[in-house]
DNA sequence: TCCTTCTATGCAACTCGTTGCATAGACAAG
DNA sequence: CTTGTCTATGCAACGAGTTGCATAGAAGGA
């Protein structure tokens, strides 16, 4: 299981509260691994009843108290000790790919629609990952002094642009040939 | 859910028992969806009470018999459902990005290892898959009367070699960047 | 005033998926 | 003749993840 890791890097970068860590799982560390607002507050509670975590009950103005999460020292250990672990290679779940194989026994042209509503979403994060890179990399480093930090978000950012390309070349070819065994339309 | 849509797949390609089914899944469609064999065993006695698919015992010499299951007619209208239904763009579960992001609080170098670890891996399944596409999608197509089963397998298989490109010269990225921020490495 | 939206947290029930274990026939190697 | 491997099927328990629902304060618009 790797919730628990995710969020305790998230809250290294910045400690927060469960619907803020929620927002973030829709954002950023969420495009690599997403997770629903009560898988988190579930999980917050097991951490923080754990010792992984510390809580501090924030008192806001103009909306409500929230509770806010940061690591501790257990859960530094904890993290650490899971960076070291060896993983297994992704399990993979790719529907839209037994979809185009099932489209054999069915008819392949009405995947066509269903294809290039995701190359439009595909479109559109790619467009919100190159905004982001223009936004937050676009500053020159000091090359004596890397910001680790910093660098290993850009790289994990260029993954994701780098994934989104090959999705959208991927799906031109999808639609082509799925053209192909339908000339009709 | 799609388990049993993927099994309805892979039956339509070709009838097969339960422990024939999980090795597909270690190959061929399992590429694109994992499922182990108990889940596949648990799935198979639902769907066929459940009147997707048909059973028929398969007595066999010089090993154990075997049930033989085939899509009902049940089974391919619930598929074609399912073709016609959109579906959400995948739920991501990167776990080695959200490593790399928690290395910045931890040893990037320690790291390193680990994605050459992945990248010899991905190097691997990118030669199998090459091999697989050599073996059965190098002859030539009859122009005039394409094989749908068999290009819409062939798509999917190029999608599965341009996502392991893809990774392979990402990890090449991170294993660079990895170097810049340990120089004594 | 009522309705909706946003922030903020949570329970309960359920399904999905994983892990460990068990059984059993046939064959091959030592 | 025992051990290991391959085919073949399955149970039980647990943990992970989803879905539906509930509460509640504050803001803003109709």
């Amino acid at each position: 299981m790797a919730l628990e890791h995710a969020i305790l890097v998230s809250l290294l970068e910045k400690p927060g509260s469960g619907y803020e860590l929620s927002r973030r799982f829709e954002r950023s560390i969420g495009y690599f691994w997403t997770a629903t607002h009560q898988q988190i507050y579930r999980v917050l509670k097991r951490m923080e009843s754990d010792g992984w975590i510390d809580v501090r009950d924030v008192p806001q103005q103009a909306r409500p108290d929230k509770k806010e999460y940061s690591v501790a020292a257990l859960g530094r250990t904890v993290l650490s000790q899971w960076l070291h672990e060896p993983i297994e290679p992704e399990s993979v779940r790719h529907e839209l790919a037994v979809k185009i194989r099932g489209a054999a026994f069915d008819d392949p042209a009405a995947l066509i629609r269903e294809v290039e509503r995701h190359r439009q979403a595909h479109t559109e994060r790619l467009a919100h990952y190159l905004a982001g890179e223009r936004r937050d990399f676009t500053g020159h480093e000091a090359p004596e002094a890397p910001d680790a930090g910093r660098e290993l978000q850009h790289v994990v950012l260029r993954g994701g642009i780098a994934y989104e390309r090959m999705t959208l070349d991927w799906l031109d070819d999808v639609l082509a040939t799925l053209h192909r065994l339908a000339p009709q339309h």
